[in-house]
Parts: C-alpha cells; sequence; structure tokens
DNA sequence: TGTATCGTTCAGAAGGTTTTGAATGTTAGG
DNA sequence: CCTAACATTCAAAACCTTCTGAACGATACA
C-alpha cells in the first residue's frame, strides 16, 4: 500500500505550507491512516523514510503539543498514538490569542490607558477581538466535542 | 517617544515566536500605534531602524493578507494604514481549514470511502471538525463585527 | 529639465532550523 | 550474561529564509 505512503507525504507538504516542519506532518498523516493505530518509532522510520533522529524530534514535538501519546508497547520500547482531540488541539490556540490580547492592552496604557483616544481605538477592538476568541472558541470545540459524543 | 518603538519591537517579539517574520510584526506593531495611522515606507524605516529592503518586503506581504492597504499619500508616493479587520485575518484561516477537510477527505477514499470503518473514524471526525471550524469561525467573526459596530 | 526624495528589486550575507547518522543507552528474551 | 532490536541524544551538514544594501526606476516640485 504505497498510497498510503503519499497520503502522509501529501499531509506532510500541506503542513509544511503553513510554516511547520515536514517531518512533522508526515507523522501525523502517518498515525491518522495507520493500522493498527499504535506504532513504534522503528515503524514509523521505515514506512516514512526518515531517519530515527528525525522521529524522534517529530513525535517529542507532537507529544509537547498533546496530539500524541506514548504508551507501553507489547514487547520492549513504547509505541504512539494520535488522541482523540489531535485535531481540536491545532485550533485551540489560547495562549497565543491572550498573549496578544495583554500585548494590546499594553499598548493602550502606553497611550495613557484612555480608550476613548481614537488613537487607541485600533487596539482596544484588537484587544477586545483576542478576548473574545479566546472565550469563544473553547466554547465551539465544546460543542463540536458534545456533537460528535467525544464528551 | 521611545515607548512607542518598543511596543513595536515587542509585537514583533511575539509574532516571531508564533513564526512570523520579525519584520512583520515589528510592522504590524507599528500600524497599530502610530499616529497618524497613515505612515510612508520611508518613515517605518526610520521609526523602526529596518531597511527599505525589508519594509517593502513585509509590507507586501500585509497587503497580500489583506491586513494594510496602500493609500496614495498627500504629496508624492504612497502610504499605507492598518485595515480595521486586520486581526480579524489573522483567525480566519478558512483557506487551510479547507484544505486540511479535503485532506482528511482523500484519507477516507483512500481506504475505501466507507467512514464507518473504523480505521477511517480519526479521519472523519478530523474531516468534520475542519468542516465545522470553516463553518462556524466566520460567524463567531461576523459576531463580533456586528457587536463592535464595525458592520 | 533637473533635482531630490521615495520606492522597488535583487543578489549576497547572516542567521536559524531541520535532518541526518553515528554514538550511546535501554529493554526483552535466550 | 549476552545478544539483538529498539530508542534517544547530539554534533555536523544541508537547507531555507530573512535581512540588508546597493543599484535602478519613478514621481513631484522647482
Amino acid at each position: 500500500m504505497d498510497e498510503e505512503r503519499r497520503f502522509a507525504e501529501e499531509v506532510g507538504v500541506v503542513l509544511s505550507g503553513i510554516g511547520l516542519p515536514a517531518a512533522f506532518g508526515k507523522l501525523m498523516g502517518r498515525l491518522l491512516i495507520c493500522d493498527p493505530p499504535q506504532q513504534s518509532s522503528a515503524q514509523l522510520a521505515r514506512s516514512l523514510g526518515l531517519s530515527k533522529g528525525s522521529v524522534s524530534t517529530g513525535m517529542r514535538a507532537l507529544e509537547q503539543v498533546g496530539m500524541v501519546r506514548r504508551v507501553p508497547g507489547a514487547g520492549r520500547g513504547h509505541v504512539y498514538e494520535m488522541l482523540p482531540d489531535a485535531l481540536v488541539r491545532t485550533v485551540d490556540a489560547r495562549r497565543v490569542y491572550l498573549a496578544i490580547h495583554a500585548l494590546m492592552q499594553n499598548g493602550i496604557d502606553l497611550l495613557g490607558g484612555d480608550e476613548s483616544l481614537p488613537r487607541a481605538q485600533r487596539l482596544r477592538v484588537s484587544r477586545d477581538f483576542y478576548a473574545f476568541m479566546a472565550e469563544r472558541i473553547p466554547q465551539l470545540i465544546d460543542e463540536f466535542a458534545r456533537r460528535e459524543g467525544l464528551t
């Protein structure tokens, strides 16, 4: 089944198109389509033509952002598997929203804290927008999870 | 007012923290806080300590993603100004959502198109999630725009 | 038309990131 | 204890991107 290889490859291309490492996307693509869902580092390296080092680095990154987890393997070592909410993580950038929110508030403070100043308007709207998103995106995600029965 | 310079600098740091070019963030930061809102390339280069080349490249990028527009200047040349919905653009990545949606559908097709297969479940949920987001994020943005009176 | 300012393009320099592969450590089973 | 497969780390190589600065082109005003 070399089509599966090409699928993972394609996910790599798309994700690298939005600024992520290619190996990251390939690994994600593989974990999306592989059977069984659990795969060892060696299997991933073989099926994707990546070095062990790249797999190690890539999987650590995927683990760190909470898209993948390690479980003890049947024999020796571990295997990796995608978490059910892996994709949700890609959209829930609350941390980023809040960082920008804080940045905008800084700017307003710099202008004397008077939000009614015309000059402060761009900053105020921006601040409010990111606050709005930080509140609403998680709600949206919850709604999807409930609808999909993912609890 | 060197604090304004530092503000732009700080926006640059935060945005480069999420993978964007530093110049991009600095320019955005400057356009958020500057007075008047319209600024020429030369002004931007001077106030940010960037080369003309960097400003040219950065502004072209900001224009291309629709965060900034060029308007004819009073004297010669043009000036740039932030668009009211500049920040909205940063969140409305519908194109990306739809690209991933298509990718997931590809994967399902590869498995024979049978969505009920356990093996296809990760792909199906992913596909549906991105479809959901592509539909809902714009609604969210509209809601904010209405609430804020931005039409 | 001449001049001065401004803007863009482009090639090279600088810097950073990813990928690799070898060395090292680890675990299971014989 | 020994072996074999596996996994991780790390330094070097390859690669890519950004930034700069000089050269070129354009525009407005005198």
